[in-house]
DNA sequence: CCTAAATTCTATAGTATTATTGAAAATACG
DNA sequence: CGTATTTTCAATAATACTATAGAATTTAGG
């Protein structure tokens, strides 16, 4: 039996082996389940993907609910975090925006699946597991409609803009924003777009 | 054996009656397939749905993908020559947009299972089944940027818009829109939310 | 090298799924 | 009412799916 000041190096050594394995479990399944859609992507599907056999991933997750669940979990990580940095700092209303606009998008480069499982499947998640991330996006959405108020009572947006339904579409259109992206259209001329069309709008 | 002259109206009678509890089976198909994701919507599920056994289904229906693939159909029924019309039509650039943009949204009230199955289950569709669709989403996408385009020469939006990013951006923005109605939020309102911010924007 | 722990595998239970077949029930119509 | 047609159903084939159990293999540390 190890020593006491011996055992916790030697547990955490072990354990942090165990969790690099898991995220790379986690990343064949992100990858299949954006793919094919949480019901499309089979275990034996994401265990093809990692190239092993079928069962071998249930020594990583008790189940497929509890990996889309640690899935949704990764790919929401930090965004709150980020938006209330950015509204806590100072600068424009139009430069807090852009800045807000680009922190949402900007994981889609980074963690594309986790984000393209979070919003697409997270809805089949069962009802106990959804819940933690419904508080999120419930959170998530007031900070953004919060940026818009604040910037109409600051006078930098428009007296009548409907806040809540603004900082809606504007998350959308950041959520969508990976859908634009192709030969000719980066991550970045996109964010950029979104912030342009939404500030100033279209017409002349 | 029925005569020439009676026959065909006989013969269509009947299939009208067909056609008319297809219809009622597509129905249940795309309530099932909207509310569950084409995979975790079972033959079951949609037999339930309607009362039936499952395999009375298959009297109406080879299989489940053709029976997404004309849900996806009717989806989509109507929309591009909608915006031709609107197209064609006279009027400002700022007047059409917002045609368009409620012609895109209104059938969201009258088929809102037809439209989210074929937002977001058309993508499981087997390639063959996929194209036609395709080549459709893609002229529309199209007829969407001519438009803004015809508006930037008319001189009524911005010269610098970046048209072919714009539309996507308008078109996905219609999509979401059923996602925003709430207690306090109807499709009207958000419609007309979206074209104001889409040409206006929301800086003051 | 040897041993114990960690990891992966084979085999499989149990259930769910799509689709077919042929019979039963309902319907239409003379 | 009786019969032909349409519609639905029970039974089931064939396969796919999630998850478990226990054996085999691999790895790490002494």
């Amino acid at each position: 039996m190890p020593e006491g000041g011996h055992a916790p190096l030697l547990k955490r050594g072990k354990k942090q082996k165990y969790r690099h394995r898991q995220q790379e479990v986690l990343d064949a399944a992100a990858a299949v389940i954006a793919r094919k859609g949480y019901h499309g992507a089979s275990t034996t599907d994401i265990a093809g993907e990692l190239g092993v056999a079928q069962p071998s991933l249930y020594y990583y997750f008790a189940s497929k609910d509890e990996a889309l669940e640690e899935i949704c979990r990764i790919g929401t990580a930090g965004y709150l975090e980020r938006l209330q940095a950015i509204l806590d700092g100072g600068g424009a209303t139009r430069d807090k925006i852009r800045d807000a606009i680009w922190a949402h998008i900007e994981p889609v480069l980074t963690i594309p699946n986790y984000i393209k499982s979070f919003q697409r499947e997270r809805r089949y998640l069962p009802a106990g597991r959804r819940q933690e991330l419904g508080r999120l996006t419930g959170e998530y959405d007031m900070l953004f409609r919060l940026l818009l108020e604040s910037g109409v009572v600051a006078g930098d947006l428009k007296p009548g803009l409907d806040c809540e339904l603004a900082a809606l579409m504007l998350i959308t259109q950041c959520n969508a924003a990976q859908y634009y992206v192709g030969d000719d259209v980066s991550l970045a001329r996109t964010s950029a777009a979104i912030a342009d069309v939404f500030l100033a709008g279209a017409e002349s």
